[in-house]
This record gives C-alpha cells, structure tokens and sequence, in this order.
DNA sequence: CACATTTGGTCACAAATGTAACTATCCATT
DNA sequence: AATGGATAGTTACATTTGTGACCAAATGTG
C-alpha cells in the first residue's frame, strides 16, 4: 500500500520549521516587549515604509485585513502609532509610527537582524540556496496546487 | 535608521511560503473530503504507522495534544478510525484506521505526493539543498534564538 | 446627476487554538 | 500496600483568528 512519509513531506516539514522559528524568533523579542506576530508585522512594515495604509500593511505582509485592523489598534492604544485620513482618499487612513513607535522598532530590529544572522551563519553557505528556493517555491504553488488539481 | 527589509527576512518569509503551501495543498485535499488540517495530519500519521496512541500522532507531527484529541474525536465520528484502550497501559488509547479512514487516506496519498513532486520537480536540483537546509534549520533554531538572547 | 458597484476599515459573531484543571492510570519509593 | 509524583487523555474556559454584515467614501455607468 502506497504510503506518505509525513515527516520528509514538503509541506509538513514546511509548517513545522516556519512555527519553530517564528516561536524562537518571538522569544527574542516577546520578553522584552510584549508584542504580539501581527503587532510585530505591523511594527516592522511601517518601520520600513515610514506611512502606509492598514490595506496595503495586510497585503504586503500577507495578513488578513480583520488580523490587521486589530493590530493596528493594539498599537495605537499603546502609543506606538498615530492615523490620520488620508487626503486623497478618506476612506483609507495614513498610518505612521509615533516617536515611541520607532524608538522601539529601533530597539527590536538589532535582535531581529541578529537572530537571522546567527541562523544563517549557522546554516553556512547553503543558506543562499534556501532563500533562493524559497522565492521560487512561493511564485509557483499556485501552479503546482492548479495542475495536481486538474489532473485528479 | 536601520531597517529591516521584512520582505527578506528568513523567519518572515518562511511563514509566507509555508502558509501558501498548506493552503494550496489543502485545495487538493480539501474540495473531496473536507478535512481540516489537524485532521489530515491525523489521517497521514495513522496510514504511516498503522497503529498509535493519541500522544505519538502528537509527538510525530508536532501538534498539541488537545489539538489531536480533538481531531482524532472528528475522524472517529467520520467512522474512519478507531480507538481501542491499550494492553499494556490503559491510560492510553491506541488508534487504527477503519476500512473507511483506509480507503480515503488511499484517495487522497496519490494527490498528495503528486503535488509534492511537481512542487519538486519545479524546483529542480535546488530542491535536495531544501529539504537539507530545512532539516538543519529545524535542528538549531532553538540555539540560535538562545545565543542572540544571551547577547541582549 | 442618480445609481449601482467597488473598496478601506470596523464590528459582531462563529470557528479554531491554546491554557489550565481534572480523571484515571502508571510507576517509584517507602 | 500506601503514598506521591508523573503521564494519557478530556473538558471548560480564555484568547486568537476568520467570516460576513455593515458603513462611509470612492469609482464607474447610464
């Protein structure tokens, strides 16, 4: 009888890596913060782009619009980000990170970065690989999941 | 001001990619036989090793055990496993799946490594440095997040 | 200009997940 | 054998997440 090794299948090892990580990763800044993931996504997105829509934080950063909107709220409550309607469009509101904001991105994103380092060191000189297969992987799961599909 | 190019960041991007993977995976699965993710992981652990406690499943796919207890309870009603308490301890349950649960795991196994190798296949010879940086990642995470905490 | 349709964002509700307490059993020590 | 600590599994409760309805503003169409 045909059998799957669940522990060698790609999207289970997938899963289980991506949930380890982002369990040690929250470890290094979790403690000293107290952010939730999607916090932390809305933080680092608006600490890149400086002013940007809840929409577009959610489509860059693959969060569903419910997950965004409350994030963004935690925040504001907490003081680490300020919305203002936008003039273009007053539906949408302009999002920027407050100087308490950014002062904590400042703090969070040496660790950040250094986790990842360390990951990467640790990984060696495969690590390129990784990252590039990566990439590849996520343009092409839509194709892959269609054409299994249509052959069953 | 240091940022952080979310979009590149190796715990980031592995949540992105192994989220589209399960969900395009469970396009596979999902339109036939309607399970969830926990219980497919069940079903998969089951037709692996034909006979196993409720707390092994949990152990082997990395899933908390009121997690499993629910899922398992699920396929039970399905009619597709079976639980009978153990000889040797009778605090445990040992699990097998009926003809039923058998006859769908043997449905939807093809669908499942087809899906996988196109995956594979797309991504060419990288694909073995994948699954051998995954497997190394898995292995020291948890070092990584301990030694940059340290440093903090 | 009206009218329908789309879109950004929020909220109420439902489903999924984790946490903690509990039962029953096992095992070690006395 | 009696007591105390660990362990398998379930359940109640809290927290998180997704779904669908909704509002207000934008955009498109006649």
């Amino acid at each position: 009888m045909a059998k799957l090794q669940l522990e060698a299948f790609l999207p289970y090892r997938l899963n289980r890596v991506a949930a380890a990580v982002s369990q040690e990763f929250r470890s290094v800044y979790g403690p000293h913060h107290d952010l939730t993931i999607p916090e932390w996504r809305v933080l680092a997105t608006l600490g890149q782009f400086e002013a940007m829509s809840a929409k577009a934080i959610g489509r860059h950063s693959a969060m569903h619009k419910t997950k965004v909107s409350r994030a963004v709220r935690a925040l504001e409550e907490r003081r680490w980000l300020r919305r203002r309607p936008s003039e273009e469009d007053r539906r949408e509101e302009v999002l920027t990170l407050t100087v308490l904001g950014v002062s904590a991105y400042r703090q969070i994103i040496p660790k950040a970065l250094a986790f990842e380092r360390r990951l990467l060191d640790l990984l060696g000189p495969e690590a390129e690989f990784l990252l590039e297969a990566l990439t590849r992987l996520e343009m092409m799961v839509k194709v892959a999941a269609k054409a299994s599909d249509d052959k069953s």
